[in-house]
DNA sequence: TATTGTTATACTCTATAACTATA
DNA sequence: TATAGTTATAGAGTATAACAATA
């Protein structure tokens, strides 16, 4: 019979050589998990999360996205995007600035305060990509952003 | 000043060019957020999810984990794992086995009817990892799994 | 008629603590 | 005393639909 009789446990390392482990989704999922909770780690003490990061991040590299853009790039609904602009503008980090050609829009700015805080909270970030990367050779790293590039923006 | 006088939209495709597109967190959640929509979208018609899959790949490829390891390999915590194991036994897609080593354990093992919908399942997935690894050069396909697995598996 | 931002709501996912049975 | 599995629950995250202002 096909399922095994005795069933005993194995350890966790012999699940790395499984058939799943070689599986791209997976493989993108767990390393997502493990940066992602580094990330909110790091972000935690300033106030901020992965997703209010990366809009303040945009807002503050003047790249002037209106929100639906916003919205688009992080893949995120609208309606989310309403509530992490609203509270970083309640902390006086970004502000919405009306679009001269388009009245419904909304362009997202950094404040000063906003422009310092990101500073900041970008050296955080930074040290976790640091811990992160350090699990590839030196001379991968490159490659690994240059691929990782093509699968996120593949359209 | 530094916040823009008039703020004007631009496109999304210049946010590409932001420091965040260079953000590996970043890259690693886009890349990741695409992949999961994809994977399901082709798991929904075999009635099972990324987390699902997952916990019967790791029984039908017969690597006999305890629930334990499973949550401790897919990043999950364990009592997400009985919901899991609960609905693929409900299912008749897997069964828990005492552990004869530990009694307290229980060892995850897939039925035939499981192993054949994994079977299924697996095609669906690969097909999506296909497309998925459509964005990035043939020669530089296994280099990005390799790249991956050292991310995901750092300790 | 379509789109931007907004609000409201329901649903899923995630994190936590407490309990039981075994070790 | 610690661990595997379970249960319950609250909080965060996500998806959807409807609406007002503007295009």
């Amino acid at each position: 019979m096909s399922t095994a009789g005795k069933a005993q446990a194995i350890g966790v390392d012999r699940m790395r050589t499984s058939a799943l482990a070689r599986d791209l989704n997976f493989l993108l999922a767990r390393a997502n998990a493990l940066a992602l909770a580094a990330a909110n780690t790091a972000l935690a003490e300033h106030g901020l999360k992965p997703r209010s990061y990366s809009v303040l991040a945009l807002a503050a590299d003047d790249v002037l996205p209106t929100q639906r853009e916003l919205a688009e790039f992080l893949r995120l609904d609208p309606s989310q995007i309403v509530a992490i602009v609203d509270e970083l503008e309640k902390r006086g980090l970004v502000e919405r600035h009306p679009d001269p050609s388009d009245r419904r829009a909304n362009v997202v700015v950094a404040t000063e305060a906003g422009r310092a805080l990101f500073a900041r909270a970008q050296k955080s970030t930074r040290a976790v990509e640091r811990a992160l990367k350090a699990a590839v050779p030196p001379e991968e790293r490159e490659r690994l952003g240059e691929l990782l590039r093509q699968l996120a923006f593949r359209e």
